[in-house]
DNA sequence: CCTAGAAGTAAACGGTTGCTGACTTATTAT
DNA sequence: ATAATAAGTCAGCAACCGTTTACTTCTAGG
C-alpha cells in the first residue's frame, strides 16, 4: 500500500488504470493481459474498467491515444532537425529514468488488439509521424524514398526498444545512454541523413 | 480443400500443425492464437496438438526451435562477411516469395509465451547469433561494443520485419527488394561496418 | 480377408475470460 | 444531520480457453 487509504477520486482512478494498462499492454501484449490483473495492480475493482472505458478494447484504445500523444511530443522534443537529434534520441532511449512514457508508448505502437479499426488508427498515426520525420530531415512529405527511410528508422527504433525491454538480452538491454550514443548516431545518420 | 482427401500421415500432420502455428504465432502472438484456430486451419482435430506436442507451449517451443534453425541458416547464407551482405539481406527481406520461413522465424524471435524457460532459450540463441554476427564483421566475440552493435542491427531488422508484416504501413510494407536495397545497405554499413 | 494398432474425432471437463446488474460505501450540497 | 448521488464492490453470467478421455476410422502386416 503506497497510499494507505486513498480518497475516492474518479479521475485519478481512471488515470491509474490507464497507467497500469499501458505498462502491461506494452510489455505483455493485449491478449496476454487480463482486465483483472490491471484492476488488481491499480488497486481497484474490475468493474471500473467497464465503467470508465466501456470495455477492454476501449481501455486499449485510450492507452494507444495517450501513447500517440507521448510519442508525438517526445519526437517533437527530440527531432527538431538540428545536429543534436541523435544524441537526444540516444539519451531518451538509454536512460530508464528519463522517459518511461515514451518507452511504453513506442512499444504500444506495434501491439495489436485484433480490432481492425484500432489498427487503422495506428497506421494513420505512423504515416503522419513518418512524414513529419521525413520533412524535418529535409525531404518532401510526398517523397516515397524519404518517407520509406523515415519509416525504416522508426521501425528500427521500435525494434531496439522492444528487444531491450522484452527479451532482456545483454549487452543491449543493460546499455546506458552513453553506450548507445555512438551506434544510435550512426543509425540515424545512415537511415535519415539531413539534406 | 487443396488436397481433397489426404491420406493419414502423422509426420505430415505434425508438420502441417507447425507450419500453421508458426504463421499465427508470428503474426498474432502467442496468447492471441488459440489451439482450435491452429487445428482448424490445419484441417485436423484439436486433440492432435496435445498428442503431438504435449501442450500449446510445447507447440510454441517446437516452432521456436524450427525458427532458430531457419534464421540461423538464413543468416549463414546471407552474412558470409563479404561485400554482398547487405544486398542479399535486402533481397531476403523484400521479396515475399523468397523466404517466408525466415520472415516468420524473425518475428517469432520477439514473441513471448510467458514461460521463462522458453524466454531463456530465446535469449541464449540471440546472444550466440549476435556474437557470430560481430565476429563475421571482424570484431571479437568478447567485444561488448561489437556485440552491442550486432544486437542493435538484429533488433533493427526484426523491427523492420515486424512493422512491414504487422502494421501494413505504406510505403514500408509494400516496398520490394529493389526499394529496400539502398537503405538496408546504409543501415548495415552504419551499424556493423566490416573492420 | 482380417485384425492389431496407429491416426484422427467428438464431446465434455474444469478453469479463466470479459462483462454486467444489484448492491454497499463514501462524499457533497443543502 | 441527512438525503442525493457519485465511487466503488461483489458475485455471478455466458462464452471461450487448453486439455483429456472415450470413441471411431483408417491402414498396414499376416
Amino acid at each position: 500500500m503506497t497510499t494507505p487509504k486513498r480518497r475516492r477520486d474518479a479521475a485519478q482512478t481512471r488515470q491509474d488504470l490507464m497507467d497500469v494498462a499501458r505498462q502491461r499492454f506494452a510489455h505483455d501484449g493485449y491478449a496476454a493481459t487480463t482486465v483483472r490483473e490491471i484492476a488488481d495492480q491499480a488497486g481497484v475493482n474490475v468493474a471500473l474498467i467497464s465503467r470508465y472505458f466501456t470495455s477492454k478494447e476501449g481501455l486499449f484504445e485510450a492507452c494507444l491515444n495517450s501513447a500517440f500523444t507521448d510519442v508525438r511530443q517526445g519526437a517533437e522534443a527530440v527531432e527538431t532537425g538540428d545536429a543534436g537529434f541523435a544524441a537526444r534520441l540516444a539519451h531518451r532511449l538509454g536512460d530508464p529514468a528519463v522517459d518511461d512514457r515514451m518507452r511504453t508508448g513506442l512499444l504500444l505502437l506495434i501491439r495489436t488488439s485484433g480490432d481492425e479499426r484500432v489498427d487503422e488508427m495506428r497506421r494513420s498515426f505512423l504515416r503522419v509521424m513518418s512524414e513529419k520525420m521525413a520533412v524535418s530531415a529535409g525531404r518532401a512529405a510526398t517523397s516515397d524514398e524519404g518517407v520509406l527511410r523515415a519509416q525504416m528508422l522508426l521501425a528500427a527504433i521500435v525494434g531496439i526498444v522492444m528487444m531491450r525491454n522484452i527479451t532482456g538480452l545483454d549487452p543491449l538491454s543493460s546499455a546506458g545512454a552513453d553506450a548507445l550514443l555512438e551506434p544510435v548516431t550512426d543509425l540515424v545518420d545512415a537511415l535519415l541523413p539531413r539534406v
